[in-house]
DNA sequence: AACAATATGTTTACACTGTCAACATTTAAT
DNA sequence: ATTAAATGTTGACAGTGTAAACATATTGTT
């Protein structure tokens, strides 16, 4: 197969990529995708070859935003090892940084349900993502619980209701 | 002065309350200036006349839905006179019902925010519906911690947390 | 009542958008 | 080497926001 390194190199990255670059620059309302095949050096309809239309590129570079943000929390847990309550300050923090420091991540991540007009990504990965990124959460809160002996029927509506705090902040 | 009825009456107010239709019917991705004009059956760029562009009207529509989320939060308040904890599991229940039934809004309300695409309200006017919004809310949850007589000066602290945690669920 | 100023609405035009169809070319499969 | 598939380009179309020029209705002033 190698998908790689055609006409163009590898078109597809290349158009992720910089469409994440244009939507850091201009947010979604300056995105296109007209725009994004320039920034590949490639005709205005060459993008339709790797994408259905516009929402599934929007929708794969979210992908690679769900992926950073994880990555950021795991960061943040391997960063106090084995000490649950730094972990879950760090995570907190960490998490309201992201928002704060990429608004437009925001944006496109707690928006990108199905019935959004920003994003038609399949239900599946979507939660697939959602769910890594809260289980790094839980899994750090719950620890921290488990050490300061919260009995166990709590964990999960605590849980919850941390992850909708930080979020509620970040927000 | 009396703005209404020239040419076609009100035209400011059919195109708010069109547009308001329109965003519920279509959401956001399908709302457009010229759809609305037609719905009021006149020119594309009668809207012109009242508003600078998009955005303003947009701007104006958010206005009418913060309206309703205010009336929706005293609302709850007045079915609970004098009983403080009452109110704040109604007013809870308002806001999360009130966002669950109307998806649409709770993107326009809260990424309303001065660097948003989806409207550029005077920052004034803005904070000014989202603090008697919230402070609806702050009064209310107040009044409950002063019943279940809660040292003041954690009024403020947990008043946010809880308004974080409702919001948080409510996305 | 007559006229000027203002408010309101229309027509036309332009650049930009997403997307489709037809065509061209490069790479892979046989 | 020939065919099939993958990838890219050109050209077209309808829909968009918005500006300019024009037309008409309403209001204010004398």
């Amino acid at each position: 197969m190698d998908k790689a390194a055609y006409h163009h190199g590898d078109l597809k990255k290349a158009l992720i990529d910089n469409g994440l670059l244009l939507l850091n620059k201009e947010g979604i309302e300056g995105f296109s995708l007209r725009k994004v095949a320039s920034m590949c050096g490639v005709s205005h309809t060459a993008p339709y070859k790797h994408f259905k239309d516009k929402d599934e590129l929007i929708g794969e570079i979210i992908d690679e935003i769900w992926n950073q943000f994880y990555v950021v929390l795991r960061k943040a847990i391997e960063l106090y090892p084995e000490q649950p309550e730094l972990q879950v300050v760090e995570m907190g923090k960490e998490y309201v940084n992201f928002m704060v420091e990429n608004p437009e991540y925001l944006k496109l991540l707690f928006l990108s349900d199905s019935t959004s007009y920003l994003v038609r990504i399949e239900e599946d990965r979507l939660n697939a993502y959602k769910n890594s990124a809260f289980k790094v959460f839980k899994d750090t809160v719950e620890n921290y619980f488990k050490e300061i002996k919260l009995s166990k029927e709590l964990y999960m509506q605590k849980t919850l209701t941390m992850w909708s705090m930080v979020h509620g902040f970040a927000l």
